[in-house]
DNA sequence: TTGCATGAAATTGTATTCAATATTTCCATC
DNA sequence: GATGGAAATATTGAATACAATTTCATGCAA
């Protein structure tokens, strides 16, 4: 597959080059305009963002540690391909989490950042009100933020950083397995959950989010699909 | 200060130097050999090992993104030196993360892994018994190791690596802030936390494993150190 | 002595080169 | 035409070379 429809960053005056591209295919993962996977070749990546190889295999080592992207020793790295199992650990990993999340923010809850919540809800509302596959991913992308600005209202860098990993790995596992395509029917669980935070009811937030992971991953097909090619052709 | 004193690694055939390299200076992270803030030059590591910068740098980015190295850019790579307030948020981590490891465990709880819990938890109270520095570095290690050895029983890769990473920041916070050196009073609790999980008393185990984890923060001293040599001096 | 400028040395950032491994192509053979 | 294997090609792994930056020392002037 090609990559060549990455945008290359352009106007980075002098920051870090590689944290710039590293974001780059990051968001185009999780965008999923590159497919699990797609071989994302040193040179290929180097001469698109026009650096060397050092800076490139600096950047796929990266996104190698937060699961995105998998590399085989000689062969080189790949947008990550989860199984079936991986999918079901990273949300298994969220139910994990997200309760104490729940717990953390509802301590400090101010009113800045319910204000803020709020305002993240209305944009995921409007994008689901518009048309086209533009939309679609920048519905799917902030319906991810929600989580992410919820986390950061934890106000715990460390936990904020699993986070990221999680609702990044989600985006590639739905890409992979989410059936519907219209696997983003959680606007109205995000609100429900809101209303629950800022009345200050953490039990009934908590149920909420574990109900939300939950149609989630019920809207996935993790059936293993083994050698079925295969024996299709045989079928036939 | 010198880090010559890491002992390198010694017959590794064939497999990855660079993972290798890792395990060894993150051991003697964890294991308090190198302390925080020293420095790790690309020429002095790679020496050491005998690898080229090359792989150094592949190394330092490893141990950078789990938070054991802080780098900055044109000045090097260092051994972590956390902040009083990211003390805190590593413990703060764990409260959250635990108690749900502990509810994964519980379910799964099979003779087998309690068979395993009970073997290190015995190893852990010979290491108790031991004189001696090395002893000490072994007991404080394993203390860590049941907390690892549970999350591995939770089944759940990506849990996995994020205790990981909280047990590893989790030593270096305690080599900074640890106030009595002796701040392994783990082993009874570890005991009991057990106990609770062979019963299948989640609750109780959910609650020791919290108390357990208040312990080991309350034997630290996280005030923040603000010019006190000046201040000393002066009191002279 | 202090402060500052200058320059040398050391260290990191990046590119390039060479070696090892994997992949593809091509051709002989069945 | 299919198969198997060897050469050719391409790609990654690792080391080295060069550029950019920081650090440290020296010297000089206030």
């Amino acid at each position: 597959m090609n990559i060549a429809h990455v945008t290359p960053v352009s106007g980075n005056i002098h920051e870090d080059r590689a944290q710039a591209i590293r974001d780059t295919l990051r968001d185009a993962i999780v965008d999923r305009r590159l497919t699990p996977g797609t071989k994302l070749s040193e040179i290929e990546v180097g001469t698109l963002f026009n650096v060397s190889r050092t800076v490139v295999r600096a950047v796929l080592q990266m996104l190698a540690f937060e699961g995105l992207v998998c590399t085989e020793r000689n062969r080189g790295a790949f947008v990550s391909n989860p199984t079936p199992e991986e999918a079901r650990q990273v949300f298994a990993s969220r139910r994990l989490i997200e309760p104490g999340i729940i717990n953390a923010v509802i301590e400090f809850m101010t009113p800045d950042a319910a204000r803020k919540l709020r305002a993240h809800l209305s944009e995921e509302i409007r994008y689901q009100h518009e048309r086209g596959a533009r939309a679609r991913r920048a519905e799917i992308k902030s319906s991810g933020d929600f989580h992410l600005i919820l986390a950061s209202l934890a106000g715990n860098a460390i936990i904020e950083k699993f986070m990221d990993e999680l609702v990044a790995r989600s985006s590639l596992v739905i890409a992979l397995y989410g059936r519907s395509g219209i696997s983003s029917c959680g606007h109205s669980d995000h609100a429900a959950i809101l209303d629950a935070l800022e009345t200050g009811n953490a039990e009934k937030a908590r149920e909420l989010m574990l109900h939300h992971i939950d149609h989630i991953e019920a809207d996935l097909d993790l059936r293993v699909k083994e050698g079925f090619a295969l024996k299709d052709a045989l079928a036939l």
